[in-house]
DNA sequence: GCCAAGTGCGCC
DNA sequence: AAAGGGCGCACTTGGC
């Protein structure tokens, strides 16, 4: 334990009080006290996250902060035009489908309009067409859709509901300002992994098909840079675990997922099914899914359809081909099973009271992506020199957007990629540089949703 | 009318 | 035996 601990209570009753006006003997006491407890307190602090082995990780977050702070700052600029028209489009739709929805629903017991957005209503009117719904999910309607007009009517609604509301008219009013630009609030350390977050408006989760991202524009005369990681996670669980045959694969510069689908088949040649067949398999396997949670994850994020045995089938080829990843779960169970509840990153960032056998495989490899990407975020503030006037504007766990002008754009390109891959590669690897390798591909675009 | 929990869904 | 993880937001439900 740590010996020295601050033993003050701060007075707090003057936090809310009126600071505008003139401040009494009391108050400026108060706020004088407010400062001098900073430097003692960082002592105490600073004691305690040496004592806890969490110096590397804290140093992240410090040199992290000013550049979340420049990017806060920064703002992302937005086409309000555009996004304000295509709210305007999704309202439209979304009003459109619910009258065709109206129609081939049965008849309302008690002769009032139904609530589509109500699930026990909506399991209700099912149920009088005799589907008896077990719970309103996509992928647990799209096994009746088929069979049932109102329930293909259903998934339609709900499709343009979602954009309609969540990134409807409403979403512009949160963060935006007359300058043309959204200031987000970003959390640089939110998720319990060490995730950063962001929210009013979240810019970690626009729809990537459709237009919306397109709004997400940069005004005259500038432009983005946007560039994003290849297979992070996969490339830190080969670290963590060991396994030989992920870390030849990616020595040798080939894609693990057609590595996994050519695994899968027995084949050499796969095709772009099978390769998307194994992103589910490489991406639900590697933190601990199981064979019914499989062909569920399968079927909602790669519209992959699977059989239960078709799954146990799959699992057991994909721990065969890397038995590194098998032993570190098997390492990790036994971790696990003795009742142990911290996990850390490669740079030793904490999560405690971890329950779950899922989470011990996940926290680490995510966390690590957290730790590489907000260093390459500190290295762009210390290095803002060497590409003038350009500001990231967005980062997405795996991708950063950076604004610059039109005609610095390719100073602006290499100066990103650089410090992203060594941000990475310096948590990836430390001093034995390069022994996972890290890509990023960057590219040029005027708005989000260009190319990519 | 407010609040918390539950459900569902957008992203990585 | 059984098992993806991490977020934020909209909406309903149920209690006050």
């Amino acid at each position: 334990m740590v010996e020295r601990e601050l033993r003050l209570e701060l007075e707090k009753t003057h936090q809310s009080g009126d600071w505008g006006g003139t401040l009494t003997p009391e108050m400026i006491e108060y706020a004088a006290r407010d400062v001098e407890v900073l430097l003692p307190l960082y002592e105490v602090l600073m004691a305690k996250i040496e004592e806890a082995d969490l110096s590397d990780a804290a140093e992240i977050e410090h040199r992290v902060l000013p550049a979340v702070v420049w990017m806060s700052c920064a703002g992302v600029p937005i086409d309000a035009e555009g996004w304000r028209e295509h709210a305007r489009i999704s309202e439209e739709d979304a009003a459109l489908l619910k009258d065709e929805l109206e129609v081939l629903a049965p008849e309302h017991p008690d002769g009032k309009a139904w609530n589509f957005g109500s699930h026990q209503q909506v399991r209700k009117a099912a149920k009088l067409l005799g589907v008896d719904l077990p719970d309103t999910r996509d992928e647990t309607l799209a096994l009746y859709a088929t069979d049932n007009n109102f329930i293909a009517a259903l998934r339609d609604y709900r499709k343009a509901a979602k954009l309609a509301s969540t990134y409807g008219a409403g979403w512009l009013e949160t963060g935006y300002h007359e300058d043309g630009r959204i200031y987000a609030s970003w959390r640089q350390l939110r998720a319990a992994t060490g995730r950063m977050a962001c929210d009013h408006p979240n810019l970690q989760n626009i729809p990537r098909s459709g237009l919306l991202r397109s709004y997400v524009r940069a005004p005259e005369g500038r432009i983005f840079v946007v560039a994003d990681y290849s297979q992070i996670e996969l490339r830190i669980a080969a670290k963590i675990s060991g396994d030989l045959e992920m870390l030849s694969a990616y020595a040798e510069g080939r894609d693990l997922h057609t590595l996994t689908a050519q695994n899968l088949t027995g084949r050499e040649d796969v095709s772009e099914d099978e390769r998307k067949l194994a992103k589910a398999v490489n991406f639900g396997l590697l933190y601990g899914m199981g064979t019914k949670g499989l062909t569920f994850y399968a079927l909602r994020s790669y519209g992959v359809a699977m059989s239960l045995e078709e799954a146990a089938l799959y699992c057991r080829r994909f721990f065969e081909t890397y038995l590194g990843l098998k032993r570190w779960h098997e390492h990790e169970r036994r971790v696990w099973q003795r009742g142990e509840t911290e996990t850390r990153t490669l740079t030793g960032r904490r999560r405690m009271d971890v329950e779950k056998l899922t989470d011990r495989l996940n926290a680490p490899v995510q966390g690590t992506g957290a730790d590489g990407l907000k260093l390459a975020l500190a290295l762009l503030w210390e290095r803002m020199s060497e590409s003038p006037g350009t500001t990231p504007v967005l980062v997405c766990h795996d991708e950063v957007v950076v604004e610059c002008d039109a005609e610095q754009v390719g100073e602006a390109k290499a100066w990103l990629e650089k410090a992203m891959i060594e941000g990475m590669d310096t948590v990836l690897n430390g001093t034995d540089k390069g022994h996972v390798p890290v890509e990023v591909e960057g590219r040029i675009a005027r708005s989000w949703g260009d190319g990519g």
